[in-house]
DNA sequence: CTGTTAGCGCATTCAC
DNA sequence: GTGAATGCGCTAACAG
């Protein structure tokens, strides 16, 4: 079994009371020579505290809980990476949970994370949670009594502290750029329409388009999923319509972009300009590297982390203390999949 | 505040002990309206059975701790999705923690996960973790008196329980499938020569070739890292010299490999053949869609979290429970990468 | 059937 | 300077 304190006590011949003083540094004014036995004995013990016991008594554990909808994506698993490398920082470990992309799991997770008294919940809700939904969770996140951060959702009407990336914003570089480059008549390979996130992303594109003075046309818009078929069968359509730019969703659609593009004989980005979103890590290693959004997963994971921290001290000393509302702009990075339009002709690629 | 039994006794005007028989449905043949009358109660006030004390109480915390290198790296994070879907159904949790890439972090994390009481340690190794530095974390592990699963490494040394893929078995089936079709001439894109894994693959390769009669020449093996850049830069040697197919040791080095034959103008599989290592997701959307060996992450990862609860649970009861030492081989996926060589003149493809 | 008692391992007053 | 006592929230014997 594991050596206890009692353990320690028992080995020196001291109180618990003092190793316990002891171990935790306290100043409590104890000779050089008692607290040199108790370290000496708590190395040949091999004498570890039980966090269990700590965080029952300290009413903190160290811990954040974080949900993930699938942590087998890459954003969220960058962004996972983020919150543990800032959480451990400070001496915090996470309880990772994914909601498998149902809500409801969300809702049940939150609730476990609450019975393992963790200090704060991270929480990125699955692309199914609507905004009704998002709402059924405000009671389950106000009983637990948990500082919650939400990732990207206004976690404004649930009265918690959230990070999103201003989805429209990054939309809104990714016309300009292929704007400016030239181009006018650029499709839309979007994500489910009902989704909040293509939602916003097509009204970044409408500003751009507005702000360039071009009136923007909704038929643009090639409705799928955010997947690598979405953009294989779409493309098809887009090379027929005498598009020069696409701006894919995802990365993952701008890849079945690229694979119809391909097949097709269509130079990428000679014939077709192509954008994607997200800035996954094969992005750079497509035939053309790709030029793309990125969503910033690892920083918004530091930052949430920290948040979650932040909130949990202040959560012990104050309770109502002013949520934050942390919002990113993604950054372009260009690369090899753009340049103006009609350089066929002009050679200028 | 968060509601406790005790709360409920007072509510309920019953003992501490009562409404805790009750909640925990032990057959004390307990009066169904004094169980209504503490269910309501339990509902009324958001009770929520405080994790750490009943861990505490009961020595055993329902969790598992998970150390990865990266859990960015897709391997990684596929494998912990499927640790954590098998661990929920049976109502563990896990701790989630990045070595960072360096063996000595693994050591901290051991006792860090050992310190939260665990009832039992998934640990991946990072590839830095030499077979002696493996040797090191001996101890730790024996003194946590957890029970640790080896994932990637041989643990018998270490007298723990540990699962691996054959690797290479992974690499014969490659090398075996670019032979069957008519290969001679193979290049070997492999990582750092004084990784395990970049060993036994190319054992691998070596029986693949010897079994077919041929010998093996050691100047096939093209050494570099497990990086894009690697497949980039050996690619350029590999079409000079006469090679007809590439065996990359990772998908990752076999879109570098990609890309600089692509620039050139060198035709997959035409020209030359390609076959990658790890089935990552963009394997399959590349322009063209890559032969590979697929690692089963996923699997193993469940698995891994199956050996763990059972070692756990053992653990409690009987200490030295026979380890168990699982080998999975991972599969070929055959996509479009491969095919006959020469078939440039006889326009096979 | 229900309440009392005794810890789980630890931190923290408050006496001595 | 050090130790005894108390309690964190809960379970599990054992009484009654």
């Amino acid at each position: 079994m594991r050596s206890t304190l009692k353990d320690l006590a028992r080995e020196t011949g001291l109180s618990v009371a003092t190793v316990s003083l002891v171990l935790n540094k306290k100043r409590h004014k104890i000779p050089t020579v008692t607290q040199e036995r108790i370290f000496t004995a708590a190395q040949n013990l091999n004498y570890r505290p039980n966090q269990l016991a700590v965080s029952l008594v300290k009413q903190q554990s160290m811990t954040i809980g974080v949900i993930v909808p699938d942590i087998s994506k890459y954003f969220f698993s960058e962004f996972t990476l983020g919150v543990e490398e800032e959480a451990r920082r400070s001496g915090f470990n996470i309880i990772l949970s994914n909601s498998m992309n149902q809500w409801e799991l969300s809702g049940e997770c939150l609730e476990m994370l609450s019975g393992r008294c963790v200090d704060a919940i991270i929480m990125a809700p699955s692309s199914d949670t609507t905004h009704d939904r998002l709402l059924k969770l405000k009671p389950v996140i106000e009983k637990s009594h948990i500082p919650t951060i939400l990732i990207g959702r206004d976690g404004g009407e649930l009265g918690c502290s959230f990070i999103i990336v201003n989805q429209s914003a990054g939309a809104y570089q990714a016309i300009k750029h292929l704007l400016d480059l030239g181009h006018r008549k650029i499709a839309l390979l979007t994500g489910s329409l009902n989704l909040s996130n293509t939602q916003e992303r097509i009204e970044g594109c409408r500003r751009a388009f507005e702000e360039a003075g071009i009136a923007f046309d909704p038929s643009c818009i090639f409705e799928g999923q955010y997947d690598y078929d979405s953009g294989l069968i779409h493309a098809e359509k887009v090379a027929e319509a005498g598009y020069t730019a696409v701006f894919a969703f995802s990365d993952t659609i701008a890849c079945g972009v690229y694979r119809t593009f391909i097949k097709k004989g269509i130079r990428i980005p000679q014939d077709i300009s192509v954008v994607g979103f997200d800035n996954v890590p094969f992005a750079q290693m497509l035939s053309v590297p790709l030029t793309t959004i990125n969503q910033l997963a690892h920083t918004i994971g530091m930052e949430a982390a920290a948040c979650a921290i932040r909130e949990s001290s202040v959560n012990n000393i104050a309770a109502g203390v002013a949520k934050k509302r942390i919002i990113y702009d993604p950054e372009l990075i260009e690369r090899e999949s753009t340049c103006p339009p009609l350089s066929r002709e002009d050679g200028f690629c």
